[in-house]
DNA sequence: ATCTTTTGTTACGCCCTGTTACCTAAGCAT
DNA sequence: ATGCTTAGGTAACAGGGCGTAACAAAAGAT
């Protein structure tokens, strides 16, 4: 993909000029911002990838702007606080952000995190426009791409439901990385399997559903594993036979 | 196809600013219009394939002006609206939107129905405006295009009352693309097939009874698939031998 | 006019799917 | 270890979508 384009928003100079030339220097594209002004115009001048959002703006409040923001349009947001109090950390995760990371902060830290959530997001975008017909196989099970149903290890026809197959394909697409609900929730929904909103336990009702048609022991998944806190993992290799 | 050209008509000068960004940072063309007047200009300026819409134009109301657009063009509206209260949404469907989404959206989700009523307007087109005789060949099926028979495999003739070739006309034009209950209906009433608007059922049954007569196993259709909470999809490569 | 075929409607039942509630397992502090 | 708290598994339930048999209405055919 391009290279991401970053807004880096400090209301210090030095800080803001800091930041903005560490992560030139390590190959994205960056813009230094200021006020919630310059905050809209970059956002209107072109496309924007992650913003990477101070907690204290003088006058203004990070996290409100966040907030904001989210409420208008999906750019990822990461926090950075000279405050490394807990309750900002939750404030911040409430409004939405997507990470956040305390200064003084290590270098490294910033640019794995900055990755993370970058991929993160392109992963959901890739997953919402991947519609390519292959043939997939995973531990010895095959799914052929179309149908609503996989053939077990053995040859045996296992038949899933629309929406057991909807998560299959996210899962598949997605393999040893971690998916929270949201994101799986979102997947399915826009990649069209059924509407309707996740609210509640659904995800984890569902899973425990193609849990038990696909793992030998479903008290002991092999391939579907819980990431306490977290989400899901799909643990085992994927081979895509594209057709 | 060409890039979608979409208007994006709201009074807001900040959400109409938004809303165009994120469209064009998302692939589309956007064009702002804050007026009826410039909705006219727009639309006399070059091709729009999808306006959104705002409810709430201060003095002008976009339910009417939906209303007035139809009358004259077939251009798919989407209305977005603060207000998601039920009678409003209502109004907007019998003017003859396409969609519906309320304010504050979900980025994602209006993407969707965007590229929902893109895809879904475009497919129609095709589906109505294809009138010519050709023979057809799935899963080794063979229609001339013309009787009210098919031939099977094993060569043997089928007959099909008139819905049922209106319906299998309409499913051999978009092999592989989900069809709602009421596209199906429209492009049967449009086709000519018969007149008669869909009410109730008619269409399941109408499938069912293609299903009968074209499917190996009525049960376990492997032609004419169910998209659960969309429709019916005719899952298989179509040949077409022009005559 | 009567019979036959086509086509839409209704009703019933099955299956899919999200919600709830209860229970167990995993952390965590003491 | 013991008890407490919380996350996750899952059975049971409910609502709704869909298949389809049976009926009714409409259109031809004889």
């Amino acid at each position: 993909m391009a290279i991401p384009r970053l807004m880096v928003v400090d209301d210090d100079p030095e800080m803001r000029g800091m930041m903005t030339q560490f992560m030139r220097r390590n190959g994205f594209i960056a813009l230094p911002a200021a006020t919630e002004a310059e905050i809209k115009a970059h956002l209107e001048n072109g496309r924007i990838d992650l913003i990477l959002l101070d907690v204290n703006l003088g006058d203004e409040n990070g996290v409100d702007i966040c907030g904001r923001l989210r409420k208008e349009q999906a750019v990822p947001v990461i926090f950075v606080s000279a405050l490394s109090a807990d309750h900002q950390r939750m404030a911040g995760y409430e409004v939405g952000a997507d990470d956040y990371i305390a200064k003084p902060f290590n270098p490294d830290l910033l640019l794995a995190r900055v990755r993370a959530v970058l991929t993160r997001t392109q992963r959901t975008a890739s997953l919402i426009y991947r519609r390519r017909v292959s043939t997939f196989t995973f531990a010895g099970w095959t799914y052929d791409g179309k149908r609503d149903e996989v053939l077990s290890p053995s040859g045996y026809q296992v038949a899933l439901s629309q929406r057991e197959t909807g998560l299959l394909k996210v899962l598949l697409a997605n393999p040893h990385i971690p998916l929270t609900r949201e994101e799986i929730a979102a997947a399915l929904d826009v990649t069209g399997e059924t509407s309707a909103e996740a609210t509640g336990r659904a995800i984890d009702v569902l899973v425990g559903r193609l849990r038990s048609k696909i793992e030998a022991n479903p008290k002991e998944p092999k391939l579907i594993k819980t990431e306490r806190g977290v989400g899901y993992v799909f643990c085992t290799d994927v081979t895509v036979d594209k057709s």
